[in-house]
RNA sequence: GCCGGUAUAGCUCAGUUGGAAGAGCAACUGAUUCGUAAUCAGUAGGUCAUCAGUUCAAAUCUGAUUAUCGGCUCCA
């Protein structure tokens, strides 16, 4: 059985051979499999590489597999290696050498094609069956802007024809599912009004009625389960985030201060310190805690432009957030409630598939180790209390506190970081928080903060591209659409119509002289969950025919049947 | 931000070697009153992203700007 890895390392050979035959003078810097399943190679060469070029590179590429060459490993030393590469004028690898501790070496030929290699490989170029290039990228040579910009040739290779077009028709799905596109036919949001300016979205009245209809879902689930609204300000005097250590170690995604009354002011770029002062407002008792304050909080975030991606990467989001300040005892029932309570939302959009990722202590952090080891503990046994199963990102937490990242996946396999719990000790210290405890001493608590769906436009995004823009009943923004056969039945419509919003759904009439087929049309193009057909026979029966978005024909029902079918879809 | 693409009507796109700005859909007007994915006819719609430059002549060539797309974590 060969495997992926082995099978995209080996292409990428035959990638840098080709390239090498084709452009003698290209200097080959690095190449490795990737992640998902592909390979790439990335080289120093004069000339751009254009899209066009690739199906040339392609071409030399399958000669090579045609002629089945062996890939041969040899062992050499460290001075035997440099020499070669010397002499192949190769200074990428020479340098690649010096990081290399072994004293020895191992290369692999094909014909006379070097390279250096810790394999393993194919037999031969013969046994790779399908594959294809896919893209040219820029990139620094070891990721590193001030170092030289190179050109990344990406594909991907497979064991057979049906496993690389099964790739491709993926590959072609995700285009067409792009949440960019559903958005503006759809007239969703805007995303890149030039006036608006990059990163900040406008949500049209369609894409409004979804965030509304989340929003009324999220709150109406925050208040059974405890939780206290607080709505906070969008900009904040500086002094406020130098206390919360933002402005110290967040500052490069904060934008720049603003001066008021000769105050400097700051867009927000997270919703704590407001919440940390809702708990200050007041003197508190271990009798309130746990207090859960959550709010739907829009902050802003200053991201690269080149980083910028819809819905899913913008510099102004809206945070299903929350905060809560509870005693070190109450840690662990806090963070089984939030996971049930995430797990509980995410289904309710239809997710199901999940994946944890727990982040320990950055090398920049606050706070003192024994808060840090405690924590994360805590966070690694409510996990394994849900059984989900999970990762380690060491050093991937939070300056103020270790955290778990809950990923979902959608049903092309992708995963989608959303929810996020961390602890927090450290803002508890810098804001002096303390409730009184039963004994009448004065005790800090800790903060948890936690996002269930993360950012809302984010999630609107993974929705979009999850349902192809066909969003189940209960958050579609127009839910039923009202077709008349002909104008006599409008009236008729309009009661209907009426009905159906008094009973709080969204639902219009089809206003177009068209024929029953265009508005069927339309109603399908638009993703409509329900259509309802008027025509003479429902007005003598009082009645109306339900079409569904499938194309299912669910025949005559009067509106105590209607109503009860719409109600069962919410 | 950096590298490389792209920018033509509301949308999807044509536009040849530099020589009068185009189509389909949508919109609007009129006719049609129709039973489960497109009724017909007509009208209107443009500073070819913006600003400079080359040229007798620029959507087309050059430069800058803006926006947007693909990358910029994986370590032989």
């Amino acid at each position: 059985m060969i495997s992926n890895d082995v099978l995209n390392h080996s292409c990428e050979h035959v990638l840098a051979a080709a390239i090498i035959k084709l452009f003698p003078s290209a200097k080959l810097a690095m190449g490795p499999q990737t992640h998902a399943n592909g390979f790439y190679y990335d080289i120093d060469i004069e000339e751009p590489i254009t899209l066009s070029d690739l199906s040339n590179i392609e071409l030399e590429m399958r000669n090579i597999i045609a002629k089945d060459i062996p890939f041969e490993k040899f062992n050499v030393t460290k001075e035997e290696a440099c020499k070669i590469f010397e002499k192949l004028n190769q200074d990428y690898k020479k340098e690649i050498l010096d990081w290399i501790p072994d004293k020895n070496i191992i290369l692999y030929r094909n014909d006379n094609f070097i390279d250096l290699c810790r394999g393993p490989h194919l037999p031969s170029t013969g046994a790779i069956r399908a594959f294809k290039l896919l893209n040219i990228a820029g990139c620094y040579w070891r990721a590193d802007k001030n170092r030289k910009v190179l050109q990344r040739i990406s594909g991907i290779a497979f064991l057979s024809e049906d496993e690389l077009n099964l790739h491709l028709l993926r590959i072609d799905e995700i285009k067409k599912r792009d949440h960019r596109k559903i958005g503006s036919k759809l007239n969703l949001f805007l995303v890149s009004n030039p006036l608006i300016g990059p990163g900040l979205i406008t949500w049209l009245p369609n894409g409004s009625l979804i965030r509304m209809g989340i929003e009324n879902f999220l709150r109406k689930e925050h208040f059974e389960n405890g939780y206290d609204a607080i709505i906070s300000p969008h900009i904040a005097k500086l002094d406020l985030w130098k206390i919360s250590g933002h402005w110290e170690f967040y500052c490069e995604n904060m934008f720049s201060p603003m001066k008021i009354d000769d105050q400097e002011y700051i867009l927000k770029p997270m919703n704590c310190p407001f919440h940390i002062l809702a708990y200050k407002s007041k003197p508190r008792s271990y009798r309130e805690l746990p207090i859960r304050f959550c709010e739907l909080g829009t902050v802003y975030r200053y991201e690269l432009t080149g980083v910028l991606h819809g819905l899913m990467r913008a510099r102004g989001f809206t945070q299903d957030d929350a905060h809560i300040f509870c005693t070190w005892d109450q840690v662990d029932q806090e963070l089984d409630n939030i996971i049930n309570f995430i797990l509980k939302v995410l289904k309710k959009f239809g997710f199901f598939k999940f994946e944890i990722n727990l982040s320990t202590m950055p090398k920049k952090y606050v706070g003192n180790l024994e808060h840090w080891k405690r924590a994360e503990k805590s966070l690694e046994q409510a996990i394994l209390r849900h059984g989900i199963t999970y990762t380690i990102d060491t050093g991937g937490g939070a300056f103020y506190g270790p955290k778990i990242d809950l990923k979902l996946k959608d049903s092309l396999d992708r995963s989608w970081q959303c929810s996020t719990v961390q602890l927090d000790f450290n803002n508890p210290e810098r804001f002096d928080l303390n409730f009184m405890n039963s004994t009448g001493l004065s005790e800090r608590p800790v903060m948890i903060h936690r996002a269930l769906l993360g950012s809302l436009e984010r999630f609107i995004g993974i929705l979009l591209e999850e349902y192809t823009g066909a969003l189940p009943f209960w958050i579609a923004p127009e839910q039923i659409r009202i077709l008349t056969i002909a104008d006599r039945h409008t009236e008729y419509a309009k009661k209907i119509e009426q009905i159906l919003i008094k009973k709080n759904f969204r639902t219009k009439i089809s206003k177009e002289n068209d024929k029953l087929g265009a508005k069927i049309r339309d109603a399908q193009m638009d993703k409509i969950p329900l259509m309802l057909v008027i025509g003479d026979k429902e007005i003598e029966q009082e009645n109306v025919t339900i079409r569904t978005r499938k194309g299912e024909n669910l025949g005559l029902k009067n509106e105590h049947e209607l109503l009860a079918y719409c109600e069962s879809l919410m």
